[in-house]
DNA sequence: TCTTAAATAAGAATTATTCTGAGTTTATAG
DNA sequence: CTATAAACTCAGAATAATTCTTATTTAAGA
């Protein structure tokens, strides 16, 4: 149906086309590198989630893609998402009751999430060099953490 | 139709049927306390999360109240954990996609989740003292911070 | 180009949670 | 006491997020 979606993409924005191929071959070589079938709507899915730091949810992402013509199914989303999460390309980010939000940024980061309006920022990982996982008692083996921070951002803050 | 919980939970365990009526009358004043209406089935909800450390979801609770004899529906339980979380004296955690967990611990600590078995264990707030909430960008005001830490509990750890 | 294992789509199914509306219980004032 | 209103409970319907099912399509290697 759809043709491939390094094509499809190719417009939007006005300028640096160029980078913008050189950007979807890097996706199409990453997925390839982690034996992902590259299909338009995987493809789809991980460029949108590169493209956004908002951390959206499935249905957000989905929305997205089928703004202008529908390219995806919402199965097909959510396979695609724990496909890219098996890999290690995506990290589910946990920070609410009920839905399961996306992030493409695997580096090692922690999270803030205001309370008022709900919007989710990254935290540097450096901020917390003073977490010492050696304390933890001993048995528990450590695979990975991450600091989750809530309160008002600067917006909400202003207006309350 | 149940008569006051602290009446009808006496029996049970075998001994000091004394301490419990204390525990129950400590129950209800921390409910006065926090001008809710004491009623069997909140009071049941509250002291069974008091009674367990292994942070339940909402089904888990409901399936142990009506272990014996139907006490509390579905829909009481979910408007009895609302009414206890917005007064302060429980606390979702949300470390799983999907479902919301609940704890009766206030204190401040973190968690530590068994990426095998799903185990959760608390970790004590002091072993974390390095944290240093200063560093963060200016204009996010925090309010509370919880680490979660990921891996294998003692138990899977051998066992792998 | 052929082949086939893997992927997609549509809709049904499942699961967790919330809502609705009617009937109970409880605190409190008279 | 008794009346009253507010708060609470319950069964079942409704909603929301996610997963499953099955037939069809497709990417990519031989």
């Amino acid at each position: 149906m759809l043709k491939m979606a390094r094509k499809s993409r190719a417009s939007g924005s006005s300028v640096e086309n160029g980078s913008m191929e050189k950007q979807a071959d890097r996706i199409v070589q990453t997925l390839k590198s982690k034996k992902l079938r590259v299909t338009p709507q995987r493809f789809a899915v991980y460029a949108n989630l590169l493209d956004r730091t908002d951390h959206p949810t499935a249905e957000q992402i989905l929305h997205d893609l089928n703004q202008n013509a529908p390219t995806s199914s919402q199965a097909t989303v959510y396979t695609s998402l724990q496909a890219l999460r098996d890999v290690g390309l995506v990290r589910e980010v946990l920070l609410e009751e009920g839905v399961c939000r996306y992030d493409a940024n695997i580096a090692p980061h922690h999270h803030f999430r205001c309370k008022s309006c709900g919007k989710i920022e990254d935290i540097a990982w450096e901020q917390f060099q003073g977490i010492d996982l050696q304390r933890l008692r001993s048995g528990l083996k450590v695979e990975d953490y991450e600091l989750t921070v809530r309160g008002l951002c600067d917006r909400c803050d202003r207006a309350s």
